[in-house]
DNA sequence: CAGTATTTTTTCGAGGCTCGAAAAAATAGA
DNA sequence: TCTATTTTTTCGAGCCTCGAAAAAATACTG
């Protein structure tokens, strides 16, 4: 079944585990590093010496250690940003956005465009992703020589091989493949991620104390999504990005959702579904976009008096939480990330949330259960694309090298 | 975060791969091997002449290769019986079995005993299985030197470290940690697993071909547990067994279940549930043990007339579609088992079960999801066991060896 | 300011592991 | 009996990691 392991994997494996600790870490030293992957001194220092003659590691200067300690002071290692670059292109509703981040994690240059992705036919909307790229790759003032990966990301399914886009909120459309053409129009190697899974990938590298094993994202906005790491892995479906948390079956047969189904979770938590429960209409009602502002109005108005308004609320945060408690049925409690602009209400939502949690298995302990809000996604989906496009470079390209073989004929 | 290979690592993950490739095959020749696990001829050659010498793998007479080619004939290679055995205890409502297994997987011993799991004190439900256990390693007919491993399996949730009993229908007793116990006992490594998750264990190795990557196996019997592989590997909560499919919300607030909540698809779908439904009873009736033999008349009487037994068996049906429809919108769709007395009306819960399930998110497909029925389920936990306690001793005993630098001082 | 203690990093065999090539083994067909 | 064919073993080469020792770089001490 999974096949052996040869003589040179060792030191790629061991390779990927030196560059993916400096990620981590910022500047270890060569001692840290040793100490962390529990390889020899030895061997780091054989392999971070390799990566520096490669360029992709680099010795920075010393002195901001601080306190200093006796005996020969570390040498803290850094990536090198000029080793690589990559992009992110994020598509979300009416917004395309795209970001050029060098090897270290810093955005050397981005584009943001508003377009009308509601209505857009299928070859302009690719037309326009295409254009900003090359825009961006064509642009003389960026001087990085070339960019080692694409990461795209976007609200709706995407399939697991991370190639296409299922189905997008954000578009009639379906089953775009935009890894593959950007690939073809490009020749840079690409990715199509799902906008939650990227939530999840960034809180883990930006609060990797809070979200580290087992950590869920979800996204409360027009639709509910989920991003889920399990055992520090990202979860995906067999088939797709799965984790369609904003449909599982909240009430059968109940409130039309966005889908064309009924019951599910967002017909009753997302932003459409709020609006429409607290403007007194039908849950049959065709779900409608709502501005961000319109919903900031409506928590506003439900938090002065109680009306409707905070009725909606409440049954948004029953909703929620009979979902993550058939959710923690399966997969046990764990620390909840709320981002979107409806996070901006969870102190609304919260309560009928909590009560609804403790009434399921999951939620024995629901008091334990912590919550963290968050109320804007982009720069979330952002990271996300841009530590996964960094690792790829990281795993893919430099912790093989320069096949080994074909180097030493230099040497 | 995670640890760096070392060089000694290499070896014994060869000689797991090796060691494995054997348990999966059967017979297979060293050419076999290599190609399936990837790695060279030679290396293949030197692993199994260690591991013969050791005495874990025998080569197995020739003859059986039927049709003859051309050329040296492959020698197969065979699990040595005698290179160690193992113990499996499955307890259950009323039921406690041992099985002495040997290393090639044969059964070589057992004993099984009626006893009332319901009432029983906690000294005397530990003293049963700690007095079963030792009567079987105290037989003078056992002719294995020694057990090496313990796999005890049991109806209810244990923790993820597979250390202990944390609850369970069979008996109103909590915690009990049965690996601990075993294990200070007789000194031999046990486990505590879920009885779900060893269906799922056994379902992988009988139909590997169905069973391989992603599956479902869901026990229908007095309570709904479920067994989850994804990507190959047994899925597991973060704190407990996880999966409690049964205990998903099929209606919030809806009928009493075992567990003490309401609305679990357990309470609708579990043999007490579909009991009480056919019987007229309240939906807050208190949950009843319902007999094997009862269900299977109640099962009869619902394909004879269309009455209140065929309306339970469809809101069975309704509350594991729907169930599977949520857990289907989260990981995908995948290929289905369905174990327990229960399984054995599956001609009775299938139209309304697919009929629920094309409603949700999951069941897009729903036509292409394909269930399997085992009505009976104890066979399969033990074999999950089994191969458990089996694997362990490949992975955590076999593979390392009799570690490398103590070994060469002999030769 | 020289010497010592301390900590980090590099160097240098030793021992292991896998691999490819070649040899050896074992059999069917001619 | 010889040849072709296939499987298995043997053997040397090339890497890789490791431990120990050396080298490097700094703080402390008198």
């Amino acid at each position: 079944m999974s096949v052996g392991i040869r003589h040179d994997d060792l030191r790629r494996r061991n390779r990927a585990m030196v560059i993916s600790a400096v990620r981590r870490a910022g500047q270890p030293s060569r001692t840290e590093i040793a100490a962390t992957t529990g390889l020899s001194h030895s061997t780091i220092s054989a392999i971070s010496s390799d990566l520096i003659q490669e360029g992709i590691l680099a010795e920075s200067k010393p002195g901001e250690t601080g306190a200093l300690k006796r005996g020969r002071p570390q040498v803290g290692l850094a990536l090198n940003p000029e080793a690589a670059a990559v992009m992110t292109v994020v598509l979300s509703l009416n917004f395309l956005s795209v970001t050029v981040i060098d090897y270290a994690g810093q955005v050397v240059a981005e584009e943001q465009r508003r377009l009308d992705t509601l209505t857009m036919p299928r070859d302009e909307l690719i037309g326009e992703c295409t254009a900003i790229v090359r825009r961006r790759l064509e642009d003389p003032d960026l001087d990085v020589q070339s960019i080692a990966r694409i990461a795209m990301g976007i609200q709706g399914i995407t399939d697991s091989q991370a190639r296409a886009m299922l189905w997008s909120p954000i578009t009639p459309l379906t089953d775009i493949a935009f890894a593959d053409i950007l690939e073809a129009e490009f020749g840079i190697p690409a990715t199509m991620e799902n906008d939650c899974n990227m939530m999840a990938v960034a809180l883990q590298w930006r609060q990797p104390e809070r979200y580290r094993d087992n950590f869920i994202a979800i996204l409360l906005s027009h639709g509910i999504g989920m991003g889920l790491v399990l055992k520090g892995e990202l979860f995906t479906g067999t088939h797709s990005s799965g984790g369609e948390f904003g449909h599982m079956i909240h009430r059968p047969g109940g409130a039309l959702c966005r889908c064309g189904r009924r019951g599910c979770v967002e017909a009753y938590a997302g932003n459409y579904a709020i609006w429409r429960s607290a403007k007194m209409m039908s849950e049959d009602a065709e779900p409608v976009d709502v501005g961000d502002a319109d919903m900031r109005a409506l928590a506003a108005r439900a938090r002065e008096t109680d009306g409707p308004e905070r009725e909606a609320y409440r049954k948004a945060g029953e909703a929620l939480g009979f979902g993550l408690g058939s959710l923690f049925a399966l997969i046990d409690p764990a620390p909840v990330a709320m981002v979107g602009v409806s996070a901006a209400a969870f102190d609304l939502i919260e309560p009928a949330l909590r009560e609804a949690i403790a009434q399921t298995a999951g939620g024995q302990h629901s008091k334990s259960i912590s919550f963290d809000t968050e109320p804007n996604e982009l720069p979330l989906i952002r990271e996300g694309c841009a530590m996964r496009a960094l690792s790829f470079v990281d795993q893919e390209i430099f912790a093989p090298g320069i096949q080994a073989k074909a180097g030493k004929h230099v040497a």
